[in-house]
DNA sequence: CTGTTAGCGCCTTCAA
DNA sequence: TTGAAGGCGCTAACAG
C-alpha cells in the first residue's frame, strides 16, 4: 500500500504553496490561470486524491449529508433516497445512508454514527423521533429536515405530505360511492407515525361521516405480500365481510388482491380495495389498484434542496407540503353490485 | 452553532491525559476500571460525540466500507444491501453507499467520491468495471470485492453467483419438459455483465441441445414492468410465437406474465414463463412464478465478511460462490397442452 | 497501565 | 494574488 500523494507534494511538483494548491481545490477563481495550469498538471502526473478527512478536519464541513431511514427493503423510500442522492450529488455533495429496522432505539445509535462521521445535515423519515435524537442535532446546530410526513404545527422542518389527509381521500371516496363497511390493513403503527397517521385518517373520516371503524375491521400487519393476504383471509371469514378494505400501503393491498383471487372473490364486485404509495407495478395488475400516489422522487430532490439551502444560508421555507393524490383505477367500485 | 466537547475536554474533565481517553475509546480493555468510569462520566456529563474525520486522520482508517450499486431502486440489490449494512454494523463499520444508474462514466466518478471519503474498502456489483477503477483501488492497495456475479478464473476477489450456470439451469429445465420454442426477455446487457450471462447462458443451453435462440425471438428491456409487458406483446405478435420465455429478471417477468394474463393467454398452459431473483412477491401471484433464486441477503453479509476479513488481516478464501436454486413454481408446464 | 508528544493532510487567517 | 504557519481533534509510538 504506497503512500498517497498529498497536497504537499502536488504543491512541490508544481513548484507553489500549499494555500495555492488548495485555494486551486476551494476557490479556483482566485488562482491566476499560469498557476492554474501547473498545479492541474502536478495533480494529474501525480494521480492526486484529496484527503476527505483531512479536509473535514480542517474545515470542519465533510460535505456530507446523512439520512436515516427505517429500511433499504422498501421501493417507496428507494426512490426517494435515489433522488435525495441525485439531488445531493449535483451539488457535489455525498449521501450517507443507514437504516434502522423500524427500531426506534437503534435509530439514536445510527443518528449518532452519523454524526461522528460528521455530515453536515441529515434527513430523517416521519416526524416521530426519540427527543435524544432532537437534542444532539439541536446542540450541534445541524440542519435536518423531516420527510414521509408533514407537521401542521410547523415546528419541525418538514418536506413531505399529511398521511392522515391523504388516508381521509381514500376513506371518504369509498363512502362516496355507497360503502359503509369499511375495513383497514394498516401497517404496523407502533413508533411509525406514517402508518398511524394513516389509519387514524381513515377513523376519522368514518366517523364524521356517522359510520365506525370495527375493531374486528381493523387489521395492522408487517409490510410483506403475504401478510396481506393473512389479512384479508382474516376478513374474508368474518360473518359479515367489508364491502371494501383500505390498505396502508401497497404491498398489502397486493396481498390483500392476491387472496382475492386466489379464493376466487371478485375485486372490485364483491370487495374494493385501495393502497398507498403507488408503487409502478400496480398500475399493471388486473384489476389495477386504486392507490394513493405519494410523490416520493419529488419529495427527495425538495429535501435536499431545503437542507441545501440550509448550508448555504439561503432562506428557504422551513416546511413544504406535497400533494398525495388518490388514483382511482379498477380495485374499486360501489357496493352492493352482488347478485 | 456550539462547539462541540472534544476529547481533551473529556480529558480535563475526567482528570486523566487524551492518551487514556483515546486508549478507552478503542482499546477500552487497557484502560483500569476506575478511570474508566471517570471518562464514562466525563463523557455523558460533555455528551461527547467523537470527531469521525480527526479520528481518520490520524488513524488512517474511516471505519466506513463503500457499495458502489446499479441503483437504489431495485428491491433486489436493497436486500443485499440491506444484510451488507447489517453484517458491517455489528462490526461498528458505517456503509457508505454510492449509485450510478447503470452508467459505467458515472461509476468511476463515484469510485472516486468514495476514496476521497477515505473507504477501507469497496464493494462493487458485477465483475464488468471501467480499469480505472481498478487502477485507483489497486494503487491504493484497497480491498474490494465483486458480487451479484462470479468468475471463474479467479482472477477477481467475488462473493456471488454464476449468471451464465443460473439461465443455462432455467432453460435446460424448460427443454427438458419439452419446450423448443424458447424466446428470451433479458434486461439491458450493454454494460451489465448480469443481464449478458444471463443471456449468454440461455443461448448456450439452446445450442448444445440443439435448439437455437432465434432472434426474433430475443428482446432486451430495461428494468421495469411494463416493459416486460411490451416485450411480451411482441413475442405473442409473432406467426408463431414461442412457448416458453425466460426473462432475465421477476419484475420483467411480472410484466411478461401480466401481459399474457390482460390477452387472456394462459399460463403455464399456453406459454410457460421464468425469471431471475426470486422477488418476495413472486410467490403469491396467480399462477406463482418459476423463477431462479438469488440469495442475495447471504451474499450481503458474506461479502461484508470477506471484507472485514481483509481488513483485520483475517485469511479468507477470495471467492465464494454461491448456489442460485431453480424454483419450480406454477408458471411452467409442458408445451403442447393446447387442445 | 498511563502521560507526553509529534504528527495525520488540509484550510485559513495574516502579511506581504 | 500568493506564501507562511498555526491549528482542526485524535492516535500512536515512546518513555515512564
Amino acid at each position: 500500500m504506497k503512500k498517497a500523494p498529498t497536497l504537499e507534494d502536488v504543491a512541490r511538483e508544481a513548484g507553489v504553496s500549499t494555500a495555492s494548491v488548495s485555494r486551486y481545490l476551494n476557490m479556483p477563481d482566485l488562482v491566476r490561470p499560469l498557476r492554474k495550469e501547473k498545479i492541474e498538471a502536478a495533480i494529474a502526473a501525480l494521480g492526486y486524491v484529496p484527503h476527505g478527512a483531512a479536509r473535514a478536519l480542517a474545515s470542519q464541513r465533510t460535505h456530507t449529508i446523512g439520512a436515516v431511514i427505517p429500511t433499504f427493503d422498501n421501493a417507496i423510500f428507494a426512490r426517494g433516497v435515489q433522488s435525495f442522492q441525485r439531488r445531493l450529488h449535483a451539488d457535489s455533495f455525498t449521501l450517507l445512508l443507514a437504516s434502522f429496522d423500524y427500531d426506534l432505539e437503534d435509530e439514536v445509535r445510527q443518528v449518532d454514527a452519523l454524526l461522528t462521521r460528521g455530515v453536515d445535515a441529515l434527513l430523517l423519515v416521519g416526524c416521530m423521533h426519540s427527543p435524544k435524537i432532537y437534542e444532539r442535532l439541536d446542540k450541534k446546530g445541524l440542519p435536518y429536515v423531516h420527510t414521509w410526513a408533514f407537521d401542521r404545527s410547523g415546528a419541525k422542518p418538514c418536506v413531505g405530505f399529511d398521511n392522515r389527509l391523504a388516508a381521509r381521500r381514500a376513506a371518504s371516496y369509498l363512502i362516496d360511492i355507497g360503502h359503509s363497511a369499511v375495513a383497514m390493513i394498516a401497517g404496523i403503527t407502533g413508533g411509525n407515525d406514517r402508518a398511524s397517521e394513516r389509519a387514524a385518517g381513515v377513523r376519522e373520516a368514518l366517523e364524521e361521516r356517522g359510520l365506525a371503524l370495527l375493531p374486528e375491521y381493523y387489521i395492522e400487519k408487517p409490510y410483506d405480500v403475504s401478510e396481506g393476504r393473512s389479512a384479508m383471509r382474516q376478513l374474508l371469514a368474518q360473518d359479515v365481510p367489508p364491502t371494501a378494505v383500505i390498505c396502508g400501503n401497497d404491498v398489502l393491498a397486493l396481498g390483500a388482491l392476491l387472496e382475492c383471487q386466489a379464493r376466487g372473490v371478485s375485486v372490485p364486485r364483491d370487495i374494493s380495495i385501495t393502497g398507498f404509495d403507488d408503487l409502478p407495478l400496480t398500475s399493471h395488475l388486473q384489476p389495477s389498484l386504486t392507490t394513493l400516489h405519494v410523490p416520493a422522487g419529488e419529495m427527495g430532490r425538495r429535501a435536499a434542496e431545503y437542507l441545501l439551502a440550509r448550508l448555504g444560508d439561503v432562506p428557504m421555507p422551513d416546511s413544504t407540503e406535497l400533494e398525495v393524490g388518490l388514483i382511482v383505477r379498477g380495485t374499486t367500485a360501489p357496493p352492493g353490485r352482488q347478485k
